[in-house]
RNA sequence: GGAAAGGUGGCAGAGUGGCUGAAUGCGGCGGUCUCGAAAACCGUUUCCCGAAAUUUUCGGGACGGGGGUUCGAAUCCCCCCCUUUCCGCCA
């Protein structure tokens, strides 16, 4: 949620904002019903003083005997009018709130203005020694191979769940927790984040702290039988374990990482990208969060995006860093950074991970704020989460990029303590 | 799922219609004392909104959430949420 105080001390910086990140121009109608608003604030405000100091004095009144049915029926009045001004008020705050949850975060200044996807920016590349892009042999897909290896079965899947949901058997499931544990030890190890295991199912109030509903409901599961969402990310429940907390200012920054499955109705997106691996409904991601001071905030997205491409360089997966434009930013973002690895099969690039400085934007939706150690102010804090990373991606070039001309997969060195084995055959 | 009790400041816990943003205790912070510490004593201790002035003054609001009764609600009534205990069910 973006500040009512700044867009009226800063409507053209907003406006210009809005339009960079391609969403709807809402500043006139926002300053329209604040100064509205506002007015009415003076009005009911002036009749409650009054009525507070006329009760004050009717104990003395009454203890004196004197007559008080013409104050009373003034005071009736009073109140009737009272109701009448904060029941309009309560309509029109109504009416700004409902304004500002659909209005997205505007992007910090050092990210570039663009349309779409097309005028991202790509910030770095790493490679492994001795890779290339070209192969000497056919490279299977992962659907393929995940087939013949017996380790992916997508056809049983659909017929557990539906299209979306894949099964992973005998190695291929040892793989994958193979891959979350190694994930999770190195960030709690190496990048010094403290876990959590977080629910999975979560109200409203949480989704709507993050920002996933009202604007994107379309795009996630609901229970209606309990009014619970299953999680698209991590990032909620973990995001939300601090909602309306304020924070000592000396245990900033928090960093929390922690494992979910993840729930994503991805509407509408049927056909494109639909195979195997690269879009369903259910996949794992190992997620971290920060809750970080404002003026923290970019340099700790910087040394998030560093703990996320340190699993990818033990992994030795190639991957190349992407800094979104305004125009492809998330609703919630100000800045973020896309990871994506290669698939050698699809020949391009897999978004696995994506790690984005919401600044105060969650943290004013889902009322979390700190207190600074030196002046006692309260602010908000400024929230940060990135994938560490999304397994069905990166399971998708990790099996391509391991595998040999015979049809067999290496396991990457990293992971045989969790495997036990170091050759899916 | 059934029954009962209960939700008040960081915590414990008073208040059951009118100077009660809220007693008291604990904790926290500052000070006195001390070489230092403890003890003791003194002081201090929530958050939101608005107006004017520019970091201060004034006003309004908040006792789980929402609505109602009333001149006036932490206090009375209704609905919702949550917690605890007992019973049932259960990995």
């Amino acid at each position: 949620m973006l500040d009512l105080k700044f867009i009226r001390e800063n409507p053209e910086v907003v406006r210009k904002g809005l339009r960079n990140k391609n969403a709807a121009d809402i500043v006139d109608n926002v300053l329209k019903i604040d100064e509205e608003r506002r007015s009415l604030i003076v009005k009911a405000e002036e009749l409650k003083s009054k009525r507070n100091q006329v009760s004050t004095q009717i104990p003395q009144l009454k203890k004196t005997g004197k007559d008080t049915t013409e104050i009373f029926a003034e005071m009736k009045r009073v109140g009737d009018e009272i109701a009448l001004l904060d029941n309009n008020l309560r309509k029109l705050e109504e009416e700004l709130e409902d304004t500002l949850l659909y209005t997205p975060n505007l992007a910090h200044e050092s990210v570039p203005v663009g349309k779409s996807a097309e005028e991202n920016v790509e910030a770095r590349q790493w490679l492994p020694e001795s890779f290339s892009f070209e192969n000497d042999f056919k490279v299977l897909d992962h659907i393929e191979l995940g087939k013949k290896l017996g380790i992916l079965d997508f056809e049983r899947g659909t017929k557990i769940s539906g299209p979306g949901f894949p099964l992973y058997m005998g190695k291929g499931a040892t793989l994958e927790r193979a891959l979350i544990n190694f994930m999770l030890d190195s960030h709690l190890n190496e990048h010094a984040y403290s876990e959590v295991f977080p629910p999975v199912l979560v109200n409203k109030e949480s989704m709507k702290g993050t920002g996933q509903i009202p604007k994107m409901e379309e795009d996630m599961y609901f229970i209606e039988k309990d009014g619970l969402y299953p999680i698209p990310t991590a990032e909620v429940p973990i995001t939300n374990i601090h909602r309306n907390e304020i924070l000592p200012g000396k245990k900033l920054t928090i960093k929390y990482v922690g494992y979910s499955p993840c729930f994503r109705r991805e509407a509408g997106s049927y056909g494109k990208e639909s195979k195997g691996f690269l879009r369903v409904h259910q996949f794992n991601k190992v997620e971290m969060v920060k809750f970080s001071k404002p003026e923290n905030s970019y340099d700790e997205l910087e040394s998030m995006v560093k703990d996320a491409e340190d699993i990818l360089q033990a992994l030795k997966i190639p991957y190349r860093i992407l800094l979104l434009c305004t125009g492809d930013l998330s609703f919630s973002a100000a800045k973020c950074y896309d990871i994506e690895t290669w698939s050698p099969a699809e020949n391009r690039w897999l978004e696995a991970s994506s790690c984005s400085n919401f600044e105060s934007f969650q943290a004013r939706r889902a009322n979390i704020r700190f207190k600074r150690e030196e002046s006692k102010k309260t602010e908000f804090v400024h929230t940060l989460n990135g994938s560490g990373l999304a397994t069905s991606r990166l399971m998708v070039s990790l099996l391509e990029n391991y595998q040999t001309p015979e049809g067999k997969v290496i396991v990457p060195k990293v992971l045989h303590k969790y495997t036990g084995f170091e050759v899916i055959s």
